[in-house]
DNA sequence: ACTAATGTCCTTTTT
DNA sequence: GGACATTAGT
């Protein structure tokens, strides 16, 4: 296919898009409007101009994202270019850590400084939580991740502690001066471990722009910046992108405003709408939906007072299934998604969508017991899981001798060393100059990390080393050590595929695999399976059939939401980005009742849910509402009345 | 000084 | 059902 051809497939908008010249570019992109295919165009566009791929810096909200932009591109590109490899593109983060690297000198760091993924960064708070003598006051302090939530929504929106606790942590808001103190030890411990953790990533590249030598230097690597998402940053990375372009040439910007679901993590929307005023920029709207039916656009387009249209006039309206219970609810779904398999749809192009991960529970037991198969996003994440940790925590602190929360990881593993042990030998080590030759702990550590920390070490091998040290310690330490086990070779099969140490950590503390089958690779690819996926994970997605979970108040809204009207909006946006990730069909699930596992101090312990806010008049009108009740609530019902009628109960069923 | 067992309090979503 | 603090036992 020619390059032309290619762009002869966009409408009109699309294609103006793609093919802009001039200053900054916005592009407002509704749901299903062909985003990624207009932005995959642009970047063909430019490469088929003579932009070198180098040259383009394309910011992504995962290297998922990064990679079906470079792959699409190509495409589109065709047989003009051979081969396309765009080797500034990723998240803002990843590629923060790449330009800190390359100019860590000037900005006094070390070469092997260390990223902290989310779970060190709340261990190495829980220390200083420990030290400042926090931990044992009369009345219970924030929690570790409460902790570094505040940190980190503080540093992201630039504001004052202050306005922070005032506004997202009014119950930690006594705390302050306390709060105050605790992240100052924090900075500093940080600059001392050499370790940077999420938020200093973005602080460093943002120092980096306000240097004006330095800021030139990184600005004139790039001809074009690409930001997907733009409803999703925060204020600190628009200043960067800022410093990046500081005319706004050579800047294109893509974003739905009514998609913007990241304020808990300081996303500004204002950085979207206030976009065209700053740079003075083009607009360009794309309205046209190109992935759903009529249908499933009407719903969400009354749930959120959108008029997007679609060219698929017909199919049926969506569901909104009013179900017993968690328990019927997950009856419900799995009958559902049966059927659609019977009738060709591939489980793969099925999924449930839920607001929080542990709303999944009931279902994922169902799911395990019938035998389907399927892979859920978000949630708890592979990289989470202890073991996977300890064996991370070895090669971390081989990697920067002086990253202290690996090396107590590490430590304490050894039997017989605990936090004490390890104070004191870390303390000596510290004494020695971090030199792992005089590394006094136990034998076959201190052998282990003198292996991992000589320089001469090829990276191919050690992973297998590490692992064979830690394995009599696995299972000593955990019950399932089978599973684990197993868990430990698919992490030294991904480390195999990257040339070394330093690029492996990085990416594992920075774009983590998503599920775990992301880490199985090639033997599940060909498996059909069904997709459970957190409505955030879920961003940029689309399936054949889509059912949501709980849509009820008290999670969506979900509860903790219900106080503020900006926070309720958010979740209205929330449930938009779930529905319009629908091709065809819809199923809304509202459980009359469900059980809550959390300060119940009565007997009875489930509630009955009210309906969702979000579902007004308006919204129902467009949809179709049905009542399911499943076997169990059946037979129960059955039980209560006489006569029985087995008939009717087995022709209901079908 | 370390480990295991018990008691108490809970804020969701992710780079 | 999990995180975290406290207590009891080695």
């Amino acid at each position: 296919m020619g390059a032309m051809e290619a762009f002869e497939r966009l409408n009109a908008r699309q294609r103006e898009a793609a093919r802009f010249e001039g200053g900054a570019l916005l592009i407002l992109a509704g749901a299903g409007t062909g985003k990624t295919n207009t932005l995959a165009h642009r970047v063909a566009h430019l490469l088929l101009r003579g932009v070198p791929p180098q040259k383009l810096l394309l910011l992504t909200f995962t290297r998922r994202a990064a990679l079906e932009m470079t792959r699409r591109a190509q495409r589109i590109a065709g047989e003009a270019l051979k081969e396309v490899r765009l080797p500034w593109s990723g998240t803002f983060h990843s590629i923060a850590n790449r330009l800190i690297r390359r100019h860590c000198a000037r900005v006094g760091l070390d070469e092997s400084f260390s990223v902290l993924d989310r779970g060190d960064a709340a261990d190495l708070i829980d220390v200083l939580r420990h030290e400042l003598g926090f931990s044992k006051a009369e009345k219970r302090f924030p929690r570790k991740d409460t902790c570094l939530a505040i940190y980190s929504h503080r540093v992201n929106t630039q504001g004052s502690l202050e306005d922070t606790l005032q506004a997202v942590f009014p119950w930690c808001a006594e705390w302050r001066d306390e709060l105050s103190r605790l992240f100052k030890a924090y900075v500093e411990r940080k600059l001392s471990i050499q370790a940077l953790d999420y938020d200093d990533l973005l602080l460093y590249w943002h120092a980096m722009m306000a240097d004006a030598a330095l800021a030139r230097d990184i600005g004139e690597l790039f001809e074009h910046v690409l930001v997907d998402e733009y409803q999703d940053t925060n204020v600190l990375q628009a200043e960067i992108l800022k410093g990046l372009r500081p005319g706004g040439a050579g800047l294109t910007v893509v974003g739905d405003d009514a998609q913007a679901i990241y304020s808990f993590r300081a996303a500004s929307v204002e950085n979207i709408r206030g976009f065209e005023a700053q740079f003075a920029a083009s607009v360009v709207a794309l309205e046209e939906n190109y992935r759903s039916t009529q249908p499933v656009l009407d719903a969400a387009n009354a749930l959120i007072g959108k008029n997007l249209s679609s060219k698929r006039k017909s199919g049926a309206r969506p569901r909104y299934v009013t179900v017993a219970d968690d328990q019927a609810q997950a009856e419900y779904v799995v009958r559902n998604v049966l059927e659609a398999r019977e009738r060709g749809v591939l489980l793969r192009r099925q999924a449930v969508l839920f607001r929080s991960s542990h709303h999944s529970d009931v279902l994922e037991l169902e799911l395990v017991r019938r035998n389907i198969p399927y892979v859920k996003y978000g949630g708890l994440k592979f990289l989470e899981a202890a073991h996977v940790k300890d064996l991370l925590a070895l090669l971390r602190w081989a990697d920067n001798p002086k990253n202290r929360v690996a090396a107590f990881r590490a430590l304490q593993l050894v039997p017989g060393i605990g936090p004490a042990g390890a104070e004191r030998v870390f303390t000596r080590f510290e004494a020695e100059g971090f030199s792992f030759s005089r590394l006094k702990s136990a034998a076959d550590l201190d052998a282990l990390m003198a292996f991992l920390g000589n320089p001469q070490t090829p990276w191919a091998g050690q992973m297998q080393r590490a692992r064979e040290w830690y394995e009599p310690h696995l299972e000593r330490r955990y019950d399932a050590a089978q599973v684990r086990a197993g868990d430990l070779t698919q992490l030294e099969r991904i480390a195999s595929q990257f040339s070394d140490r330093e690029s492996f950590l990085s990416e594992m503390a920075l774009d983590p695999p998503q599920a775990t089958s992301d880490l199985a690779g090639a033997p599940y690819l060909d498996e059909d399976y069904l997709v459970l996926s957190t409505v955030h994970s879920a961003k940029g997605q689309e399936w054949e059939a889509v059912h949501i979970l709980n849509v009820s108040d008290g999670n969506f809204p979900s509860e903790f939401a219900t106080g503020r009207a900006d926070l309720v909006e958010e979740e209205r946006r929330l449930l938009y980005v779930a529905m319009t990730r629908a091709k065809t069909d819809l199923h809304l699930l509202s459980p009359l009742k469900y059980y809550v596992t959390q300060q119940s101090r009565m007997g009875d312990r489930h509630v009955y849910g009210a309906k969702s806010r979000f579902m007004t008049r308006e919204v129902l009108a467009c949809m179709e509402e049905i009542a399911f009740y499943d076997s169990k609530e059946a037979e129960a019902k059955e039980a209560t009345k006489t006569p029985v009628d087995v008939a009717s109960r087995l022709r209901s069923m079908w």
